[in-house]
DNA sequence: GCATTCAGATTACAAACGTAATCGTAGCCC
DNA sequence: GGGCTACGATTACGTTTGTAATCTGAATGC
């Protein structure tokens, strides 16, 4: 039974975000605690969303686990219950393994022929390079 | 009609692929032109799909203008039409550009904090580098 | 104190997805 | 030539996602 196995047990953020809750998250880990009016002013004009949708999505981020909630008077705060590099670090793997059979390096070949590479990246992977040789 | 503006106007795949579509497309990458069954041989054990699954997201793909189809007898023969390079690398960029801000480096130092990164893979990006700053 | 307002909660509803079952039909086996 | 097969096509159906509208109840204004 494919059954997501509800995990969560370890605490937070097992199940998937979808690309519109990811939105709401990218503005949650850049501040918080903040309100459902807050997020929206944070995302409803370059999404073109309303108040409602942003409650929705983050309702449906406090069911998976993925906020929190605090009360402050008659509303809610938010905040992540998960870290947006753990966030980031988990896309990131599903992608390598999906696309490229779980080795970095074709991607980064990928990304190095579509010139999605800027100087500044090569300089800076050149440097994690050296760490990681250490 | 809602008519996702059709799209494809360039010449292939411009709608999205899903996951399980994407398996789909795999199948034919490695070996095309293919028949469902082939298609299911190669996918449905791993995926625990039966045959008609497959056919859908056969169907669905050709929909999206993914798969292109040359009749074989009564059946079809299904051969992609998008090149996986150009999946592979519109689908990385996306993820760079959703949660990097679009630069890679980042992406890299990720891969490295998860151990997500093969002495291989270091090896081989270095070798990438190398020929990047030439 | 009673109406207005503003939060969250509940409900909605269409499109995409995952996963099939069923239908219709062209060949094939005898 | 009449079922049986093997295909594609059509239809199905629950879930997730995107995007809200509506309901309900508490705080606030007066």
């Amino acid at each position: 039974m494919t059954a997501k196995t509800s995990a969560n047990a370890g605490g937070a953020g097992a199940e998937r975000i979808s690309d519109a809750e990811y939105a709401v998250m990218e503005a949650l880990w850049r501040e918080s605690p903040q309100s459902a009016a807050n997020v929206c002013d944070a995302v409803c004009k370059e999404r073109g969303w309303s108040i409602p949708t942003v409650k929705t999505l983050l309702s449906r981020l406090v069911q998976k686990g993925a906020l929190a909630t605090e009360p402050d008077g008659r509303r809610f705060l938010y905040s992540p219950l998960i870290e947006r590099s753990d966030y980031v670090g988990t896309e990131s793997k599903r992608l390598v393994e999906r696309l490229f059979g779980g080795r970095a390096a074709p991607l980064f070949a990928h990304l190095a022929e579509n010139e999605a590479l800027t100087a500044d990246d090569i300089a800076e992977i050149e440097r994690l390079l050296q760490e990681l040789k250490k």
